[in-house]
DNA sequence: CTGAAAGCGCTAACAA
DNA sequence: TTGTTAGCGCTTTCAG
């Protein structure tokens, strides 16, 4: 009893290597690391012994020596802007679940939209040797941007690290980067039409940011499902503002103060929605009865709403996912490199035709 | 230009590596050792033509290497069962904010609450000698609980890991863990007794399921303060179930059934609370016009409810990071190994006195 | 101030 | 079937 003490932690707390599992089983360190790796033949009396010192010491190998020797499998690593926004939190979630479906460890950093964080960590991360570094989220300046990514993507290649990009734009030059996108636009495209076919003609629209990609792509599609179905665009409806639940309420809010007659909005996030709902409440407008309201991602909040919210689904868990595979995927053969993964309209409770509204 | 591209990627896909630095510096490996560690004296030439030589060959040191010669920064672990629940996210944020503010990495594991995989994580985690490995979320069964962690602990240890106990029972045989906790029972007898003050007799509890240590905490602070105000209980106000929105909104919606005339619920969770307020809503109860309503956790979700949730504030950020900073700290000093944090009732809309209500 | 060399723990030839 | 040994890339004495 007191001697399996001692071994689990010899003199000097002096952690347990595979030597000391050999001196225990009394065979060499190669030994050892052939019944461990279970890839070669050794004889049934020498693998008891073997495998009892090791339970006996409690021994685990050290990933890093493994690494080093160049048998390692290394890591996952996914950058986000803040693993509590609900639409990241699914894409890492994806990543997680294909990362340890492939036996990886998956690391996950936060930027909190710090260009400096962002250039710190992916450095971090190439010393790590990461197998894939997953960028998230959409870009702002997008010229800094393809030059900070092209960067980026040199850089990781060098150090054996595959760039992935998700939910951002393609790299324009020969850097090059495996990117997962989702139909941005065609979402837009899709859940507008839906508003114009029951009869909506006076649509709000809360797009997001000013240069935002992701902004640019839903304010597109917006447009674009206008000009097909013929209703020219009023730009006093389009709103600009960050993806928060305040900006949601104060848009409305203000629109409401400018009587703009609008019978729909079409906020750029769900959680815009949200906010955009409250600010339709406290004005004591109905929803859907009133105004109908549609939203953009599809997060758990659009059902934890009343009414419950139309809104445009993303397949994040499912991007997160792509995102793992074709960055290990590229190791063998090479695959393609830039997906683009559809959206639908979901319809829940939140829009009604102008007609049956009251 | 061209030879440029060449020293990035050497013939063959090879690593640069601290000797190839070297020898385009023409020092030794040890000087490029120093001037990279910057914790020794180098000649300012020198130097100068190490920094060129790193830059030029976009040279960035091995972290395996690193740790294994002993300098290495482990990275800290925390394994949940989903990062996409709210409690989780914000604990992981914390966690990730925390270990970054330390130049430390953050390993994200889910294991969707089955024990198989958490074993499996907890080896892994042991052969990356990670720094610390965190455990979230409440416990089932006690007796298997406390030697599983207890098993747990002693080979963290072993392999150089300390074992961090986030919302989880603390051990109570000799081996040891850190443990962060909240006044969870504290936070039940508060909202109780914030019902109970505003005059509501017939409270509906929903505390979790049966046997979750989580609920344990939650029914009994409920039950303290029933007692504390000289109530009795009547058990057909507790009903157990999981934390989810289904459950709440069941669980409502057959206590409506059998008729039970109570003028509150106070749910074990948000979550709960979002389907309780729906099983209302569904039964033209209003909310808090005709029934109080009381949540748990206070996740965002909490403020997009209408009406917005009063609910039991739990430090899910500030457990994280204290989780973080007592594994490392106690690297040095001994420390604290146990806290509990404090929790409060946040007063917003969902709860009126019974004589207010309609 | 700088270099040579001995590990850190493990794997994979190469021998036996 | 098993053992010996040369690295993997880096840090760090120990000498110069």
């Amino acid at each position: 009893m007191d001697e399996q003490q001692d071994l689990t932690r010899p003199r000097g707390s002096r952690r347990n290597t595979i030597r000391d599992v050999a001196a225990r089983a009394g065979v060499s360190v190669a030994t050892v690391s052939r019944v461990l790796a279970g890839n070669y033949p050794v004889s049934a009396d020498t693998r008891a012994r073997v495998v009892r010192a090791v339970t006996e010491l409690d021994y685990v190998v050290n990933a890093h020596a493994r690494s080093l020797a160049g048998v390692g499998t290394e890591a996952v690593a996914i950058l986000l802007d803040d693993i509590t926004g609900p639409s990241f939190a699914h894409i890492a979630r994806g990543v997680e679940e294909e990362a340890s479906a492939r036996e990886r460890l998956c690391l996950v950093c936060t930027t909190h939209g710090d260009p400096e964080r962002e250039l710190a960590l992916v450095d971090l991360l190439r010393q790590q040797r990461a197998a894939a570094v997953i960028l998230v989220g959409g870009a702002h300046d997008l010229a800094e941007y393809q030059v900070r990514m092209a960067r980026f993507s040199r850089s990781l290649e060098a150090a054996g690290s595959r760039l992935v990009l998700v939910g951002r734009p393609r790299l324009d030059s020969d850097a090059s980067a495996t990117v997962v996108d989702y139909d941005n636009e065609g979402g837009a495209f899709a859940m507008t039409s839906h508003l114009l076919s029951a009869g909506h003609r006076r649509i709000l629209t809360l797009p997001g940011a000013e240069g935002l990609t992701t902004a640019l792509g839903r304010l597109a599609g917006y447009r674009r499902a206008l000009r097909a179905h013929g209703v020219t665009e009023d730009p006093g409806l389009v709103m600009r503002g960050p993806y928060s639940r305040t900006f949601g309420q104060l848009a409305v809010r203000e629109a409401l103060a400018r009587d703009t007659s609008f019978t729909a909005v079409f906020a750029g996030t769900d959680m815009v929605a949200s906010g955009a709902l409250e600010g339709l409440r406290e004005a004591g407008i109905d929803v859907p009865g009133e105004v109908s309201l549609a939203g953009y991602d599809d997060i758990p909040l659009a059902t934890d709403l009343h009414p419950k919210l139309t809104t445009v689904h993303v397949p994040y868990e499912e991007m997160g996912r792509t995102a793992v595979r074709l960055a290990l995927a590229r190791r063998d053969r090479e695959l393609d490199d830039h997906v683009v993964l559809g959206t639908h309209v979901v319809v829940r409770r939140s829009v009604r035709s102008p007609g049956q509204q009251v």
